[in-house]
RNA sequence: GGGCCCAUAGCUUAGGUUGGCUGGAGCACCCGGCUGAUAACCGGGAGGUCGUCGGUUCAAAUCCGACUGGGCCCA
């Protein structure tokens, strides 16, 4: 028989895993756990939904083995779980891109050629082709959702919920549009809030030009200023300079005579050796000084092309004059609009220059640049040209620069309610904490208005009308809308654009035609819509309550700038509270060397893969076992040495158990025992001990100290109960204390596997069923439905504190051995303990000094005063002193008596071991001849009677010299002693 | 340039809130035991200026400050 049919050997995880997952999938425990119950606590939950066009990553794995045992938890806790269904971010431009590339569009002309409709049922189509990825994943690591029902924002019920809840803002005046500079993707064409800027800074080399501007005026300070800027393609579109009134400014003379202005701060950047300084003066006195702009392309206008006085001027970069393009940032945009110099923006939707800039004609900004620069130069403006190395923000999506443009667009007025976010931020139970005040809290106060509208295809249509005077309606409902237009929506109605956009109706104002503005929404407007739209609130009733937060949620760091900020507008804007009560968050995971996994450096790990390769529960283990509020570095090593030790122990304890088990016919323990001995005392207690810190860590949303309290109670009992109750296991002991090691063990492990069940739902259940004898056949018997242990056994606080001193001396007394060179299977005396008991030790009573006499194998344990310590010769004895004080001592040698049982015992081992050599069970019988001489002869026949007893020798001969060679005789040499034997198997 | 976080043995980490007993543990390493948990189990050993410097204190891995290195975020 295969030694894992006989359970002899522990099965590995992945084993395991698919025995499990069998099991699971053939009983239906999945759809049985993830009912609802009618009744209990309401644990409310919603899952962040993961973005339906990427593949996952193992930083989803993270996210997802800590959202599952809370999930796990609280389902054992038998609360009412709103809700377990699996959800799906539909919209947005990372679909969009993806088609794109499969048809070879470039551009929105192109997509609106090919053909709207057909490209939103392509993006359709896709979002939903890597679900099944995500559905495997999720399956493999035991994520346990309700797949099957699972929102997918691009629903037309949940889109209404989304319309709802914009009106909402609407109607409170939240929902605005403006004329602001923003960032603009010039591939997508379209802005991005600042929440997916946040995502795409990088490092890249830009020019860095220093430009003159002439200043033609003879009664001016300066013949020419020095301009400086990164991006030579605004410049085309230059209104203003602008200088700070309260800096210092000098006019340098070169050397060929030219007479310069710029900030004096900046003089030693521009002019190593000091230069003729030819006047000073502060930048007030710049006022309105008119200059020939660097390019004609923007024309004549009222105020432009003079310099104007602003506070944002700095002189720690560039020359303290500041070349101002309205159109292209948010200051130039603001000291244009108070300048009134009017706008100019030579650049068509693609960001490429239009017939205005003869010079730049057709090219796109960045491509520009040097062209624009070669123009100055040619005219003598450029004073120098550089390259400069700084971060600079490119589309999250496809991976183009960004530029800052004013545009027309709607926004949330997220900075009108800041106070409110950080008031209901401030009552969030944060893992790690600090992000509450630290991170999160810092880029609260600072919240700047949500740039929501995207002129984009594939997204939910902003529902606001427009009419010819700009009397704006904004719809609120599928049915208002066919109110309003006049007749109801089809019941298949699709709010996707086409559909959507060809609906039209009278201002409810003045009556005019009013058209849908042209906009799709940021698609995070969706995903922070999740926990009310996935119900369809308010439109169908639902478990939503607008005045509950979430109970938990957890993702990746990443989304505290993301999902968990716009769950916290919207929740505050719409129901005037938190959005969640807890949330945890989880550091990037790294590859084993602390790298980021990027394709290009080769060195992604597919987490389906992985999941196949490894089982899930090794990889559980190993994000529970790393600081996951750090970056993590996880690689296939690191996770077989964390996951090896604690795992691997804990299946070589259920192995062993279940062969003793089994070898003696012996039922588990399901009711608590009641313990008669002080280890199986003990081994309830630590039991409960367990289970308290497991439940107060699962309380604070904290797991691992749930993780480290598992491991040290699989260490105790491998290390010390089982070690401790060997000869009970074998039958040494009596029957009844036979019994009664084996209840306390299977009740422990039945109950460490419910406790570890949210954790390690794979392991702990084969546990569940292996130590309780049930088949892997009965849903209702998974321990996923066990319920979660009010109490296990009861706290035995001194002995639990007296162990820890006894294993301590244990430890004592086998570093004496080892100094004494004993080996241990040779039973000394005595332990000698110097000093009065410890309060510790008394609790432990003198079976607890027995059990420390078995573990060193010694006679007994006695204690002396220390002023006995000269009684203790170190000829004879080993001493361990601390500080000149006697601590604890040993003989240095057994007496003969002891010596010759030791040498029994070896004998009895080398036998032991024969009898498994041929292959015969624990239960089998045998015939025995053993030859020896001398001591060892002595020896044996002393122990005769002992030896055929655990040997289960129906016949035990003992013969002086040697017995005879044969097919069954065996041959050792025992410190030169030879010593031989016959085993045969009985025949009964 | 600003903010938040991290730094304990080669690796993964406990402890840090509440300063105080020799800073625990596992992996790997060396030595050994066991040989009916055996591709397992157990013991012993070596390995730490607790990132660096300074401060507070009778006493600092722990509290404070600066610096160095790393991560994330913002500008």
């Amino acid at each position: 028989m295969p030694p894992e049919e006989t359970g002899l050997t522990a099965p590995s995880a992945h084993a395991i895993q698919a025995r499990v997952t069998a099991y699971w999938e053939a009983a239906g425990v999945v759809t049985r756990a993830l009912e609802t119950p009618a009744t209990g606590e309401i644990f409310r939950f919603t899952e962040g939904p993961p973005t339906a066009n990427g593949p996952p990553h193992l930083g989803h794995l993270a996210a997802r083995t800590f959202k599952d045992l809370q999930l796990r938890y609280h389902r054992m806790l038998g609360d009412r779980v709103l809700t377990s269904k699996a959800g799906w971010d539909c919209h947005g431009l990372g679909v969009e891109i993806e088609i794109e590339k499969r048809n070879g569009l470039r551009s929105k002309k192109e997509i609106e050629s090919f053909g709207v409709e057909k490209f939103a049922a392509e993006c359709r189509a896709s979002t939903l082709a890597v679900a099944d990825v995500w559905r495997r994943m999720s399956g493999l690591l035991g994520y346990w959702l309700d797949y099957d029902h699972a929102y997918r924002t691009m629903d037309a019920p949940y889109i209404e919920s989304v319309w709802w809840s914009l009106k909402t803002l609407f109607d409170q005046g939240l929902l605005e549009k403006g004329h602001y500079v923003l960032p603009y993707c010039p591939r997508c064409e379209t802005p991005l809030a600042s929440h997916e800027v946040a995502q795409g800074y990088k490092e890249t080399t830009d020019p860095s030009v220093t430009v003159r501007f002439p200043v033609p005026r003879a009664d001016s300070p300066a013949r020419a200023m020095l301009v400086w800027t990164t991006t030579p393609w605004t410049l085309p579109a230059n209104l203003l300079v602008a200088a700070r009134a309260d800096l210092e400014y000098s006019v340098v003379r070169t050397a060929t005579g030219e007479e310069l202005v710029l900030a004096s701060a900046a003089v030693p950047r521009y002019f190593p050796e000091p230069p003729e300084i030819v006047d000073r003066f502060p930048g007030s006195r710049l006022a309105g000084t008119e200059y020939e702009p660097p390019f004609s392309a923007a024309g004549p206008g009222p105020g432009r092309y003079r310099v104007v006085l602003d506070d944002f001027v700095t002189a720690e970069e560039g020359t303290g004059l500041v070349h101002i393009a309205p159109s292209f940032g948010p200051d130039d945009q603001r000291v244009g609009a108070r300048e009134k110099v009017g706008v100019f923006d030579p650049l068509d939707s693609r960001g490429v220059f239009g017939p205005a800039v003869p010079e730049a004609k057709g090219k796109s900004f960045k491509a520009a640049d040097p062209l624009l620069t070669q123009a100055l130069a040619e005219r003598g403006r450029l004073y120098r040209s550089e390259t400069l190395r700084h971060t600079y923000p490119f589309c999250w999506r496809c991976d183009t620069p960004l530029l800052y443009r004013a545009i027309d667009s709607w926004f949330v007025r997220t900075s009108r309610f800041t106070t409110a976010l950080v008031r209901h931020n401030a009552t969030v139970e944060w893992v790690p904490a600090h992000l509450r005040d630290g991170r999160f809290g810092n880029f609260l106060t600072e919240a700047k208005d949500w740039a929501l509208s995207r002129n984009r295809y594939w997204g939910t249509p902003l529902p606001i009308w427009v009419c010819p005077v700009g009397h704006a309606t904004c719809v609120g409902s599928f049915e208002e809308l066919g109110r309003r237009a006049g007749s109801p929506l089809p019941t298949t109605f699709d709010p996707h654009r086409v559909e959507t956009d060809r609906i039209h109706f009278p201002c409810p104002t003045c009556g005019q035609d009013a058209r849908r503005e042209p906009y799709t929404i940021d698609a995070w407007y969706d995903s922070g819509s999740a926990p009310f739209a996935q119900f369809h609130f308010p439109f169908e009733p639902g478990p939503f309550d607008p005045d509950e937060p979430l109970d938990y949620v957890a993702e990746g760091l990443d989304q505290t700038r993301g999902w968990f900020y716009t769950l916290l507008v919207l929740s505050t804007a719409l129901f005037s509270r938190p959005a969640y009560r807890a949330s945890l968050t989880n550091g990037m995971v790294l590859d084993e060397t602390g790298r980021k996994m990027s394709k290009s450096k080769g060195n992604v790990l597919d987490p389906v893969q992985l999941l196949e390769r490894l089982g899930a529960d090794p990889i559980r283990w190993t994000l529970l076992s790393v600081d996951f509020t750090e970056p993590m570095r996880v690689g296939e090593p690191t996770i077989q040495k964390a996951a090896g030790r604690t795992l691997g122990t804990l299946a070589n304890l259920v192995a062993f158990h279940l062969q003793n088990g089994r070898a003696d016919d012996l039922p588990p323990a399901l009711d608590r025992p009641i313990p008669s001995t002080l280890l199986d005392r003990w081994a309830l207690a630590r039991l409960e001990a367990t289970r308290e810190a497991v439940e107060a860590a699962l309380e604070e949303y904290d797991p691992r100290p749930a993780a480290t309290a598992l491991r040290d109670l699989v260490d105790d009992l491998s290390t010390w109960y089982v070690r401790r109750s060997r000869p009970r296991f074998w039958g040494e002991t009596t029957t009844e204390d036979r019994r009664a090691a084996h209840d306390t063990l299977s009740y422990a492990l039945l109950g460490l596997a419910r406790l570890a069940a949210p954790l390690l739902p794979f392991t702990s259940e084969w546990i569940h069923q292996e130590v309780g004898e049930l088949t892997f056949e009965d849903a209702s018997s998974s321990v996923h439905l066990a319920g979660w242990p009010e109490t296990l056994a009861d706290r035995e606080p001194a002995i639990e504190r007296g162990m820890v001193e006894l294993r301590a001396l244990a430890e004592v007394g086998r570093e004496l051995r080892h100094r004494a060179e004993v080996k241990s299977r040779i039973p000394l005396e005595e332990f000698v303990r110097f000093g009065d008991p410890t309060p510790g030790l008394t609790a432990l009573g003198p079976e607890g000094l027995q059990l420390l006499a078995e573990e060193l194998n010694v006679r007994r344990v006695r204690h002396v005063p220390v002023a006995d310590r000269p009684r203790f010769p170190d000829e004879e004895w080993v001493v361990r002193e601390e500080e000149g004080v006697p601590q604890a001592a040993l003989p240095r040698r057994p007496t003969p008596e002891l010596k010759a049982e030791g040498l029994a015992r070896e004998v009895g081992r080398r036998l032991q071991q024969t009898r498994k050599d041929l292959g015969l069970q624990p239960t089998d019988h045998v015939r025995v001849t053993v030859g020896a001489s001398g001591d060892l002869l002595s020896a044996v026949r002393a122990g005769a009677a002992r030896l055929a007893r655990d040997l289960l020798a129906d016949q035990f001969e003992v013969v002086d010299g040697e017995v005879a060679a044969g097919p069954a005789t065996r041959r050792w040499d025992l410190d030169g002693v030879v010593l031989t034997a016959s085993v045969a198997r009985a025949v009964s």
